[in-house]
DNA sequence: ATGAAAGCGCTAACAC
DNA sequence: GTGTTAGCGCTTTCAT
């Protein structure tokens, strides 16, 4: 913390003669003080280069004005989006963030679930790793009476409040999109299907196929981290497929990104040949060519919801809703990987 | 904080007919008490569910165990990178992380340094907003002993511990290249000049046109935020140019990429009429056609070697260095954006 | 090997 | 309008 002394509030009441407890008052600018003292002690402690001390603060108030947030990456285009937007929402609010990554693995969120119980948080933020399957880390938090919100990656059970998308519409709609533009041999290079997400993604396809009257093939399901390295592995691995599959729907940008130029250098062409498509509107999406048709995840938007809702809840504005589901309506964004008929 | 209460040190003491100092001790395996009483609390602590109230610990301790970070954005591969090498290296030597973004902007990143300063953080870390010139709001810090380090992002003053880039050698290196390759009418896209990564990138630039007899155009030095959107603005400046450039080298990949792609939408062959080229290996860099020419930014070493020297100045290892500069070497990767030799 | 007591800096009843 | 007092939960000297 510190080697050197810092300025309390009594060096500020020694100094002027007044109790700590007339400057911690003052410098709430608690109506029960004059003016003339408020002002006196506030001069004062600027001039000492007074910095209240938070950690003693929110000792005695039992309350840290902190909310712990775990996500599994901070390198995603979506994560980034969602911690601006919800960064606009509670800092006004007089509350600040604390951001800690899983790296996808329980252990690390665990760990990082530990410390945040241990520093108090007054509500805790999680979107889960990818071998998450046990929640029950997060017990003690609800247990205390500490509000957990779920985003993006929710636990199955819905004794909970989560923030999702509608992931099997956006597959749907994504689906039946590629279908119509004379797609009939769909692969899906789909996630860990434990995470709803996943999952979701996963029967919107199978759910538009059917529909459509298309069978459903497991030979052209595959399943991967859906990082860079893993689209470039998916896309030989599509070369292989006898017959030639004549669509692909990744779910998410990077891996479908690394699929269409891998595909490209082997001589596919994209639409015509092949067509693409992606899920989340990253801004490699719009970097390939043919552009990527993907769905829009309004990141900036969720993060906006998760954290009004979560400030009325702590500022006891809201009926105190444990559990409940908000969906978030996406978006289909057709582009040039997929579309055949206006190229 | 919660409604309902925490498990203490003192209920577990009375449980066990102890004293809340043996307890505390226990918990932290003093080998000052008996082997059979340490497991007995550790038991009962574990049975009662007891977590440590790190606020307590931290007001007592006057240390807080906790890194404060400050960045100017989180979604940016370059930080994601940093902030992973980060974390590995101090967790294990017991601290952890806040983080906060500044969006870019000075007054968030003043309120930002107050909040860490008030949570009492134990160091913070730094990578300057992009109209920081003034950096008087983290004195207090340094007033107090509070170690401040900076990276990438840095000050100009020489009174502080600084991590960086080799901008100037790595743009020395970009430029030469794409001289070699046949450009002579180069267009450099810089960020802004008054941070020390895009200036000494547009010297470094100028240093190569000069070295190699060439002259330096200011026309052809273009100044934005190196977004997306102002890669295409820039590509549109770029053909309104006469006589036309053969070779555009932007201060990031992003900007790059949107740039390059923008160009050969109007029909401009890549790298054969304009070579292009990008500066931190981001993964856009790998995704445009053809491939980005870029320069390799170890983020995840960078974050390591800060980390490690703020872990050894934390715990005493290393004599006490207020200044310094440390500067990581990059590396030229030269890809199909301007390598026109072998296409 | 264990306990008593003080105090980190702040806030909030409760007094007057 | 201001002061007194107690205490948030923990750690640590000093005793024993």
């Amino acid at each position: 913390m510190s080697n050197k002394k810092h300025i309390t509030i009594y060096d500020i009441a020694r100094e002027l003669q007044l109790s700590a407890a007339t400057v911690s008052r003052s410098l709430k600018n608690s109506p029960s003080i004059s003016q003339k003292t408020r002002q006196l002690v506030q001069e004062t402690a600027t001039r000492k280069g007074y910095r209240p001390n938070a950690v003693a603060s929110n000792l005695r108030r039992q309350k840290t004005n902190t909310i712990g947030m775990i996500v599994p990456r901070l390198d995603s285009y979506f994560i980034a989006t969602v911690l601006a937007g919800f960064e606009t929402v509670i800092n006004p609010a007089g509350y600040h963030l604390i951001i800690s990554q899983s790296f996808e693995r329980v252990e690390k969120e665990i760990a990082n679930a530990i410390t945040m119980f241990n520093s108090r948080v007054d509500a805790l933020i999680v979107s889960l790793a990818a071998d998450t399957t046990d929640t029950s880390h997060f017990d003690p938090f609800i247990a205390k009476g500490v509000p957990v919100f779920y985003f993006d990656r929710v636990p199955k059970k819905d004794t909970c409040r989560k923030f999702v998308l509608d992931n099997f519409e956006a597959s749907v709609a994504l689906t039946s999109h590629m279908i119509e533009q004379g797609c009939r041999k769909i692969v899906h290079i789909s996630g860990n299907i434990t995470k709803n997400v996943y999952n979701d993604r996963l029967n919107g396809y199978k759910k538009a196929l059917v529909d459509h009257g298309l069978e459903v093939n497991h030979n052209y399901i595959i399943t991967n981290d859906l990082s860079f390295q893993s689209g470039i592995e998916a896309a030989e691995k599509i070369l292989s497929l006898n017959p030639l599959p004549d669509g692909v729907f990744a779910a998410n940008d990077m891996c479908a990104a690394a699929c269409l130029q891998t595909l490209k250098e082997k001589g596919i062409r994209i639409p015509d040949d092949i067509a693409v498509a992606g899920f989340n509107n990253d801004p490699v999406s719009r970097m390939v060519e043919p552009r990527l048709t993907t769905i829009n995840y309004p990141g900036d938007l969720m993060g906006k919801l998760v954290a009004t809702s979560l400030v009325d809840k702590l500022n006891g504005k809201s009926p105190v809703k444990i559990s409940g589901t908000q969906i978030i309506k996406s978006e289909l964004l057709k582009r040039g990987s997929t579309c055949r008929i206006n190229g």
